[in-house]
RNA sequence: GCCCCGGUAGCUCAGCUGGAUAGAGCAGCCGCCUCCUAAGCGGCAGGUCGGACGUUCGAAUCGUCUCCGGGGCACCA
């Protein structure tokens, strides 16, 4: 519909262009969009203010001259110009009653485009380290990206979905040396445990399991294991107590540990976001990078290409020359690879794999991280616009009015799996999704808990059930499914609710292209709750199972197109639309 | 100190790539089920769009400054 203005809107331009009645040096970027009041049509165009200045000639002398210039639509009823300039499109009520037939014809692909046009897209989302389960801070990152994945899907992008693993670094070794403490404890120790190691239950679960498979065999007595530690600085404690028990433990007890921990906590999270719907392409481990050589390869590429200097016995990359506030170390002077040398290998290689365009959801709190990353792919002599970075902002929890507060490393946590459990599925990605990803997000868990209806999933739920429920009474009465929806079937569609409706629907393509374009999801649920709004609307205003057999034919056409355009919505935000509620 | 995000109705939030009279849900008040699910519908009330200045035909939207709230500024991941 738009699309089809937007044609005839150049056709005109390029019109007067060609007839010399109007010097235009280069054509504005004009908006043509939906009039916000009935008065002013169905959609407002700019393009005469736009021109006005470089022309220098009045608005609406300019807006006439594209208006006599447009060519002949059976879509377009009439034309009017208005206020400063605007140019008013005044569709046809043919032109809206033909978008019920196209949404049945078309199905779960009405809406779709192709404004992707087949590009590859990579989007990496989550990928949370696998230190405990799930939060409800991750929900948030899992409902977006796979949100944001099925509306790109949808307008035409390749899209693979990856979760990045963290399984190797120094988050790890903390994880493993907690569970060994705890094993110490199951086999009769009493381990003075540290504060800043994991508290979680979860942690004396996998202790349970190694103390079942191995009994006493890495046990190791509390003397032993803390011996001529220093407990002064809290971290370097905590080191100390982990490069104790590796010492102890030897490669392959320790890795015994540190692989169940890893493989128990992995499982666990990848089961977690199975059952909130959350799919991926493909697990990416960071422990491969290191393994396969491609941490070394860009470090030597990096060396090679002479952004690399040696500092106080550490490797140091200047991501200052590429705009970030400071240098970081990629190699530390013990040695060891850093967590941002792992991620320049990582990114080298999404690279390498041929994607045109690079997505990663991140958590607000690694915005810092953008530059450098940015940083590296620039000095590896990649474009870094082709990566994009969303960051999602927090959701603060609360208990009505009270803030529940947060910590993995504490183990007070609200997690995914409760939350999921207590709210549902559907209400949760429903809420998730209803902010645009860099909005502070208010979660409140007595709300959200509460099963009233001041949540709008079940609004617009309820309407595709209530379409399922006529349907049911149709077949009951015998009435009969069969539906025409000739533009001609339809024409007695003249309540004014009707035609609301029919706007509605024809909004929904542009909704899910600026949805894609945006990176928005949210935009999709706003919509989904006017599209049922108008539909219960309409609801309680007419009867659908009429005697009247050309009246029911169309007014059962349309809810059966309201419907499939519910659950296509429904569907690209990964909420469930029920036959019956 | 520097950087990012937010400040719109009592509450939670849309609108922000400049457009014509700033919207929705919840909460409040008043109505609507002999009728396809009342998890619904209609109506009323509710606003210095944090503040100031600027850009322009036009600013909630763009720029500068400022106030308030959240987050980030590691040889952690």
């Amino acid at each position: 519909m738009k699309h089809h203005l937007h044609d005839l809107l150049d056709h005109a331009l390029k019109t007067i262009e060609n007839s010399g009645q109007l010097a235009v040096t280069e054509r504005p970027s004009y908006q043509l969009d939906r009039s916000r009041q009935k008065g002013h049509g169905d959609f407002a165009c700019n393009i005469a203010m736009m021109l006005a200045a470089t022309a220098k000639r009045p608005p609406r002398e300019i807006a006439q001259l594209i208006v006599d210039a447009l060519p002949v639509s059976g879509s377009v009823d009439k034309v009017e110009i208005a206020g400063p300039g605007f140019i008013n499109f005044y569709l046809t009520p043919q032109a809206y009653l033909s978008i019920v037939s196209t949404i049945l014809r078309q199905g779960d692909n009405y809406g779709c485009n192709n404004i992707g046009a087949g590009k590859k897209v990579l989007l990496e989302y989550v990928s949370a380290n696998p230190t405990g389960p799930l939060h409800v801070g991750h929900g948030r990152g899992a409902a977006y990206g796979d949100a944001l994945a099925r509306v790109l899907k949808a307008a035409g992008y390749e899209v693979d979905r990856e979760y990045y693993v963290n399984d190797a670094g120094r988050q790890m070794d903390i994880i493993a040396t907690s569970v060994w403490l705890r094993y110490l404890d199951l086999c009769g120790e009493s381990v003075k445990y540290p504060a800043n190691a994991y508290q979680g239950d979860y942690i004396w679960d996998i202790a349970a399991t190694v103390h079942r498979e191995k009994r006493g065999r890495l046990f190791h007595g509390v003397e032993e294991v803390f011996m001529g530690l220093s407990s002064n600085d809290p971290e370097t404690y905590l080191d100390g107590i982990i490069a104790r028990s590796k010492q102890l433990l030897g490669d392959s007890g320790y890795g015994m540990i540190f692989d169940l921990a890893t493989d128990t906590l992995l499982e666990n999270i990848r089961q977690d976001l199975k059952g909130f719907g959350v799919e991926y392409d493909r697990w990416f481990s960071e422990r491969s990078l290191t393994t396969n050589g491609a941490v070394d390869k860009a470090i030597a590429l990096l060396k090679e290409k002479g952004h690399l200097y040696e500092k106080d016995g550490a490797w140091w990359f200047n991501t200052t020359a590429f705009g970030d506030e400071k240098d970081r170390v990629v190699v530390r002077d013990n040695g060891n690879t850093t967590y941002f040398a792992s991620d320049i290998a990582y990114h080298l290689e999404k690279f390498e794999r041929g994607y045109d365009q690079l997505i990663d959801i991140w958590g607000a709190d690694h915005h810092g991280y953008v530059a450098r990353v940015k940083a590296a792919i620039q000095a590896m002599g990649q474009n870094d616009d082709a990566l994009d970075v969303l960051l999602v902002q927090f959701a603060v929890l609360y208990r009505g009015k009270e803030k529940v507060p947060m910590s993995t490393r504490s183990g007070e946590f609200v997690t995914l799996r409760e939350l999921r459990k207590e709210v549902g599925n559907d209400a949760a990605r429903f809420f998730y999704v209803s902010r645009k990803c860099e909005q502070h997000m208010d979660f409140d868990l007595e709300l959200a808990k509460s099963q009233s209806n001041d949540n709008p999933v079940y609004y617009v739920q309820y309407a595709h059930a209530r379409i399922m429920s006529v349907y049911r009474q149709m077949r009951d009465k015998k009435l009969g499914p069969k539906i025409d929806a000739s533009v001609a079937a339809l024409k007695v569609l003249t309540e004014s609710h009707e035609q609301d409706l029919l706007t509605l629907l024809s909004r929904f393509p542009e909704v899910v292209e600026q949805a894609a374009i945006n990176h928005e999801p949210h935009q999709i649920a706003y919509y989904l709750r006017d599209l049922a709004n108008g539909f219960h609307t309409y609801y309680n205003a007419h009867q659908f199972i009429v005697k009247d057999k050309a009246i029911r034919n169309a007014r059962l056409a349309l809810i059966a197109s309201v419907k499939q355009v519910i659950s296509t919505g429904l569907n690209l935000i990964g909420v469930s639309a029920p036959d019956s509620m």
